[in-house]
DNA sequence: AACCGCGACAACCGCTCCTCG
DNA sequence: TCGAGGAGCGGTTGTCGCGGT
């Protein structure tokens, strides 16, 4: 049992990469390309095996990687992709330009990971770690609702990632030689998710489609759709004509304007929104779902407006707030930082107002997406 | 100065997925 | 259709540097 070994390990060097035999690989590279990752080794006079050259390449010798500390926005970014994805880091490192994979998780797992939990939220679930106090108003059928949505979203990711792959090798084969390495769409999610020629690629657009679905029931009011979104992904869903069958109401998201002004200074897009949880204050039946699930806002012309300065302004001041180990903030009436902590709080409606917050962020986050163009 | 603990990050290992004959 | 081999992914380990004692 298990498989021969990719290379011959005798005699081939373990450990840290010497400046010379990065440049060997280095150089290889940018003459050949690196082509078969089991011959190039021997080709480059390398006594390493294959695989440990491509890590070597694509971890660090890459010329597109940017190396460095992570801004505040990658953090969110990593936060809200890891709260839809799990630990799918090639996933999440397809949405961060010129970050691996391995520098990602690195990241993650020394920094962010300790960070969460110092907040008092599960770094795996992303939700508080007294979650049963959530059962109560029916959160954790939003968090169940949201991992529906992450299964699409990952899907989506999957063939996303692809694409991404094999642009950039068809730029990089322009600078460096670089052949036949182009992946082609093969996965299922490639088949479910096959990409639009002639049009960007734009990033999370299923949830695009079921945010558009869920905000015009919620606004014509024929929001009590049969379908189950929990059910899996055989729910009716079709990215080119918009169409999800779903859902019972449940709860919504709300965005409504504020006079304030943009001050944050990352986007100056649609920056003066803020968002608002409404809770419903019954079910329709026992199948968990949204029905008004407003990720957006959008006006006459289904024209889309999304929060983001606020979110961003937001969750820094989360993680900033929360960098230390007691440095609470209070939470303002007007939703302005409602992210933050309130001591005054009893501790239901503290992790509920938080849970609820942390998940409009990352569907904030989703919705940014939306109107971003490709990070590549 | 030496030792120890800890954090950060690079690299390895084993598994799974994908491709191709 | 199936199996072998290659590539990629995620978890884990190893190594190094730094601060504290």
């Amino acid at each position: 049992m298990g498989r021969a070994p990719c290379c011959d390990k005798v005699g081939l060097k373990k450990g840290p990469w010497t400046p010379e035999e990065d440049q060997k690989l280095l150089a290889y590279i940018e003459e050949n390309g690196h082509g078969s990752w089991r011959a190039l080794p021997t080709k480059a006079g390398l006594q390493r095996c294959g695989k440990s050259c491509r890590l070597r390449w694509t971890n660090y010798l890459r010329p597109d990687i940017k190396r460095g500390k992570f801004t505040v926005q990658e953090e969110q970014t990593i936060i809200q992709l890891h709260a839809l994805l799990g630990n799918r880091w090639s996933a999440i490192a397809t949405h961060l330009p010129k970050r691996t994979d391995n520098e990602i998780k690195n990241y993650w797992n020394t920094h962010l990971k300790k960070r969460l939990a110092k907040m008092g939220i599960d770094p795996v679930s992303h939700k508080p770690k007294n979650a049963t106090l959530l059962s109560i108003d029916g959160q954790s059928k939003s968090v169940a609702n949201l991992s529906h949505m992450a299964q699409w979203e990952s899907a989506r990711l999957e063939a996303e990632a692809r694409l991404v792959k094999q642009s950039r090798l068809q730029c990089t084969s322009q600078n460096t030689k670089q052949v036949g390495l182009a992946d082609q769409p093969s996965t299922v999610s490639d088949k479910l998710f096959p990409p639009v020629s002639g049009a960007p690629t734009s990033c999370l657009d299923i949830l695009k489609a079921l945010n558009r679905v869920w905000s015009n029931k919620a606004g014509n009011g024929n929001g009590n759709g049969n379908g189950d979104l929990e059910s899996s992904p055989t729910s009716t869903l079709s990215t080119t004509g918009g169409v999800v069958e779903s859902s019972t109401n449940m709860f919504e998201f709300v965005s409504g304007k504020s006079s304030r002004s943009c001050d944050d200074g990352t986007t100056g897009e649609g920056c003066d929104e803020e968002w608002e949880f409404k809770a419903k204050d019954h079910m329709v039946n026992s199948t968990a779902g949204f029905n008004g699930i407003n990720m957006s806002s959008i006006d006459n012309n289904n024209n889309e407006h999304i929060s983001r300065g606020n979110f961003l302004e937001n969750f820094t001041d989360l993680l900033l707030s929360n960098s230390g180990t007691s440095n609470h903030r209070n939470v303002q009436a007007d939703g302005e930082s409602n992210i933050g902590l309130a001591p005054s709080r009893d501790n239901n409606s503290y992790y509920e107002e938080n849970n609820k917050n942390y998940w409009n962020n990352i569907l904030n986050l989703v919705n940014s997406s939306l109107q971003d163009p490709p990070l590549f």
